[in-house]
DNA sequence: TAGATTGTTAATCGATTAACAATC
DNA sequence: TAGATTGTTAATCGATTAACAATC
């Protein structure tokens, strides 16, 4: 068994993607793959793939290359738990709905329980089949539901409130679309950040700089 | 006026955030602001903070600090084209919708033109103000309304033989939500890349190895 | 066995942080 | 002037790439 360095952000950022070419390739009937062969598709180097790789221990064989198979497979492992997250939706405007749509059509490794909104005239409705409920109910339906995730779908100013009502109610992971940071006030926090907004404003920049 | 290294990619994507702070500092009538002050607040070094902006220049004073309203103004320039950009959006469906709207209250440097779907049945409604228009009618559109941004909310199937049409209409440019990796075929092409997917299962490997 | 390709160590590259002279 | 804080150079750190021995 190889040694096993603790994956860095970047490689673990690459899984995503590693998984998805692979699980590609074993639809297509692809039994086993170099390292260079995935390099190329994943627009990397041999040596990348394989230092990756060998951070979680060496899944390919000296000489012959990966497995598709079983690699896709440890790789779904190490990425999806087994059983699914379940998960809360907070804020049931335009970006809520869509990701709750997103939840709908893939929803591996979550589970959307329910959504919730301050709006009296969205509560009630339902929500790609999940109730919309009243913030106000946050509390005592975490208490019997214990969701582990919330995705964060307020505007900014909501936002700092919402993620302490969360924490305090013992929720430690969250898909934020808010431009709210939580890592600087809670560093222990699991946060993924999709800041649209920013995202934007790079593609902005390199339109105004280099076309 | 102090050297002027080319920005790396890192320090770009800092740039929206720098922004969005400063914004929100000269809102509330902050005048001057120094390097350890940004730092606190960006979850940074003072060191990043001076050596970012000094790539563009250095728009600070020494032994006083940076002038709020100067900076942001600065980074508004780098950031924004003094004209909106005018932008298409490709596929009308769930993201699309979210996007449309995304577009209709943050439309700071770009400006939504038209939006494309090939299903019958949306073709001709309107989508935030904007028409939905016929794939097919995609190319005298281009001709016409000369783009220079595209939007694109296609499933993946469909994102491979999108893009080949858009770039050779003359598109350079791409917010890109699907899962086609644009820039391995395409180097010299434009994209800023949102993989809600690749995003969600960061964030499930985290809480499958973290929580 | 010879060829291929991994696992792993070493070298390089780039980004971040530290240090300090310049100067307001 | 003294104190503060920048601009900029130097040191460190981490990630990527190259090299090569191990081995299928």
């Amino acid at each position: 068994m190889p040694t096993q360095n603790k994956p860095s952000l970047p490689v673990i950022k690459r899984l995503p993607k590693y998984y998805r070419y692979l699980g590609e390739m074993e639809k297509e009937g692809v039994t086993k793959v170099s390292s260079s062969e995935l390099a190329r598709v994943m627009g990397t180097t041999a040596s990348q793939v394989r230092q990756d790789f060998n951070c979680f221990g060496g899944f390919g064989q000296q000489g012959i290359g990966y497995n598709v198979k079983l690699l896709h497979e440890e790789l779904g492992k190490l990425i999806f738990a087994r059983h699914p997250v379940p998960t809360i939706l907070i804020g049931a405007g335009n970006l809520g709905h869509a990701m709750a749509n997103y939840f709908r059509q893939d929803t591996q490794g979550f589970e959307l329980l329910a959504a919730f909104d301050v709006k009296p005239e969205m509560i009630g409705l339902t929500l790609c089949g999940v109730a919309i409920r009243d913030m106000a109910e946050l509390e005592s339906y975490c208490a019997e539901h214990k969701p582990k995730v919330a995705v964060i779908c307020v505007p900014r100013e909501a936002a700092k409130q919402v993620a302490q009502k969360l924490i305090d109610l013992g929720i430690r992971a969250f898909w934020n679309f808010s431009h709210y940071d939580f890592s600087i006030e809670y560093p222990d926090i699991i946060v993924e950040n999709v800041h649209l907004g920013d995202s934007l404003a790079t593609l902005s920049y390199e339109v105004n700089n280099n076309l």
